[in-house]
DNA sequence: AATTCGAATATTAGATCACAATTTATGATC
DNA sequence: GATCATAAATTGTGATCTAATATTCGAATT
């Protein structure tokens, strides 16, 4: 019987009382109480995906924490996590920075990006049903009202849940959270394509991927993931965007 | 099992404990202090290799912060690595648990190991050293002797050590995380493979990597690694290990 | 002026505390 | 003896807190 408990059973002391958050409902639905960290790592994946950090940048976890209004821990971890799925690198000096990219690691993240994308989205082709038709084609709709407004976050961010939603759709465990990481990997510079003047972004191979999945028709859905990466790659590598060896993001 | 950690109990609260590190110059310019997170991540990586956790388990942080002689923070740090990298699952519950296996996950974790680790071996086979082979070939004598000795962790090590020196040699950044991921996926199973009678630890393949690598032989080496990666997995097929469908482990 | 040194500052890793939510153990009632 | 309510112990999460380390920046010396 460990007796560490002062038993303060003292309500009042609201030593921690900071942000009194209001009563948590119990949650009315099913959703579990999703943690702070999840919301932090939400956020901080959105980020990477949309321009707000840029390659070679240091961050630093407590402004981060201040920025989204918590403490340092669920930075912490979130930053941890999101270190294992190489999204974030450390220095010898320990501190965190984004990584950068060079010619050979764009080459393979696009290979294995191919091969493994090209994979889940022939599984999901098997699984296809009229529902996750709808739903891509909703997404398609909504970053294509993205596009023409030049809302950058909107339309990066319904690419992802495009992409994802059908892969998901393979079902396989294996699979989603390897494409999760490499996505991550390229994150940061898939946002510069939207600097391009010539818009890449039309949704040719979306339209496409949905057509193949109507069809039921592997080779095609796997030709037109296939593309789409390489062409977002094709124009990273036309732009010279990361030449660089050395990491300087003076701006 | 319940009282390893009294001893290290002591009490040292207030003071830290301070390991009293030798005065951390600027450590002679190599090997900067091992963070005990880094500990703590190794050693639950190499249990997760070596059978000290059973699929569907549930681990404690703070047990394994008991068991490990430290604090929550380090052990917190390190589970949460090993959940982003799939060695660990976060039920709904919070609680952390050893992933189970299924046969369709099993298929695909072959699969794409043979894929990943084939690519990452021919790529090593183009950087191949005669240090290399050299370090090869000592880690696969290890790795028998430990098969003569019946000595499980050694083996499995040494198997471990053998692949990661390859693969590493391939260089590439990508590769690498991609395949400790898969590896720590089929850890926990990888052990079962010991309880068979009918050794399927000769070294067959690793002997075949070595001379591939000596006559840079990109198919060999690629089939070696493929029929290596394949036999551990139909004896594990055949054992019948895990064709469960839910996570029951009753016992 | 440039370099070196050292105080001031910031940041990280680890420990501990507090708390809510479970899970487990216990006791009362039928 | 079985069912259910309540109490006790565990557990993950979040928030501080401290010591160690790294970084910055301003003198003082060369």
């Amino acid at each position: 019987m460990t007796k560490l408990s002062k038993a303060n059973n003292s309500k009042s002391t609201t030593l921690r009382a900071t942000k009194t958050k209001s009563p948590v409902k119990k949650s009315a639905g099913k959703t579990r109480a999703p943690s702070i960290q999840e919301r932090v790592y939400d956020e901080l994946k959105l980020g990477l995906m949309v321009g707000a950090f840029l390659p070679g940048q240091t961050v630093s976890l407590r402004k981060l924490a201040e920025k989204l209004n918590t403490s340092l821990m669920p930075v912490r971890e979130a930053i941890n996590r999101l270190i294992a799925e190489r999204a974030f690198e450390v220095l010898p000096n320990r501190s965190v920075i984004v990584p950068d990219m060079s010619r050979e690691k764009l080459d393979e993240l696009v290979h294995w990006r191919s091969m493994l994308e090209g994979e889940a989205a022939v599984k999901a082709c098997a699984n296809a049903t009229p529902e996750l038709i709808d739903r891509l084609h909703a997404l398609n709709i909504e970053m294509m009202d993205g596009v023409q407004e030049r809302k950058v976050r909107r339309v990066l961010s319904c690419n992802k849940e495009f992409h994802f939603t059908l892969y998901q759709a393979s079902r396989s465990t294996v699979l989603v959270p390897m494409i999760e990481s490499l996505w991550l990997q390229m994150g940061p510079f898939t946002f510069f394509s939207f600097l391009s003047p010539d818009l890449i972004w039309n949704s040719t191979f979306h339209i496409q991927i949905i057509e193949a999945l109507q069809e039921r028709d592997s080779d095609k859905i796997r030709d037109a993931i296939v593309h789409d990466v390489q062409t977002l790659a094709e124009y990273l590598v036309d732009s010279h965007m990361f030449d660089n060896v050395g990491p300087r993001p003076i701006a």
